[in-house]
DNA sequence: TATAGACTGTCGTTACAACGACATTGTAAT
DNA sequence: ATTACAATGTCGTTGTAACGACAGTCTATA
């Protein structure tokens, strides 16, 4: 446990907590490992817990009425998620799906709510999370409609270089690791289409295409190339 | 002032506040008139307030790259918003028209914040509301991704007879002011498509066309028509 | 009741993305 | 080294929605 604890209070929300507030959470934490494959929770299901990623990567979908799989994000090590259950004892939003095998911290819902009650103070800290919630969600519907196809794609890229590959050095390279399919599933379009985008993003020198892999040299430039307001 | 107090307390999420705590809400409220047309506030800009509708309709827009307005939301008598530039002191995330002359009850900030600090169990209440925010915007990003044109449609007329028709005898027909023109900007297409879509709804006789009307006779069968997960 | 402006209904034409098909290349396991 | 599989690169075909154009209809206002 106390290994992953560096990864834990890695992200700049729980960071932001005071440390003897980061301790309680952590002194909940039960640690829980899962295989490739694996699914954490269905949408629709009752919340269990809060969650921090320690090692691995999950997959959030849901399914659409055609039945095909939407990607809408990768999160990584050091994320903390699960929290909107926990506030409202609503069913889940998404699926969530271990990537790769996974060791994830889970703080079960009971003791989540005895430390909101023995430390109010909590609230303003979740408050602030829940709010990064809602704008991320903006952010996500501002990309997926009146935008061009392109400019998901950048869009999408963009976001996936800061929120997981998150403790990076501001201006460097960003190799992302996932499959020209997935990225299509997360702008639901196909394949085909996104390897010519992807193509044409080559040309113009700001991506680089590999085996499963692509690397986006100096996200700044991608960034204002593809203006956003 | 006294006058507007049934419909500022009508939302299903202002009337779950304890009374006491709904005086002191009420309390702090300024009233502000807008002429049809005026900007509440623009994307970016600072919050200064939490407001509450008392009379007439906004419209909630982004503009995309392409300049083209994107209408998100109307939002009707009752239905109280901008909690979240109260919470992370961040900007506003949209653009605020009032479509009618309306007049606004504003909670102003410096209020807001006295009224956190001297009942923290307003708390839970505002985490809930910032929780529907999050669900309702999934709920945008299920329907605008991975929908047929026309589901999305439905899904939209359906948003609109919840949110914005508000005090509706359960199973009863609804009438939604509102051009096709501004249906198409909802769901990213077009006036001329729109048409279409909702020509061949009236064909299966879930949708009655008007000037500038859209009758809906029974939501409950368009609903279950359009199954939604 | 006449008129202007907003909204609706319906054409083609055109652009673009989804899809199926297939060859090629990278990777991991035996 | 061989093989199986996963991911990529690139066709052509097809379906569908955006767009421009224009006629018809409703409503408010003078």
């Amino acid at each position: 446990m106390e290994h992953f604890k560096p990864v834990l209070i890695s992200s700049s929300w729980f960071s932001s907590l005071p440390e003897y507030l980061q301790n309680e959470l952590l002194g909940k934490v039960r640690l829980k490992h899962f295989k490739a494959g694996q699914q954490l929770h269905a949408k629709g299901e009752d919340g269990v817990g809060f969650y921090g990623i320690c090692e691995g990567r999950l997959r959030v979908t849901t399914i659409g009425v055609d039945g095909s799989e939407m990607l809408l994000a990768l999160l990584g090590p050091g994320t903390w998620f699960g929290e909107i259950s926990m506030f409202d004892n609503l069913p889940r939003t998404h699926d969530n799906f271990c990537e790769t095998d996974s060791t994830i911290a889970v703080i079960p819902k009971n003791a989540f709510n005895e430390l909101l009650k023995k430390f109010p103070e909590l609230y303003p800290y979740f408050a602030t999370l829940l709010c990064a919630r809602v704008r991320s969600a903006f952010q996500f519907i501002d990309a997926s409609t009146g935008l061009s196809l392109k400019h998901q794609l950048v869009k999408r890229l963009l976001m996936l270089t800061t929120s997981y590959g998150q403790h990076v050095p501001e201006n460097s390279a960003i190799t992302l690791t996932l499959s020209q399919e997935s990225l299509a599933q997360m702008i639901n379009s196909c394949r085909q289409t996104v390897n010519r985008l992807l193509g044409e993003l080559q040309q113009e020198g700001l991506v680089l295409l590999h085996y499963g892999k692509i690397t986006i040299p100096n996200p700044d430039k991608l960034f204002h190339d593809y203006r956003f307001r």
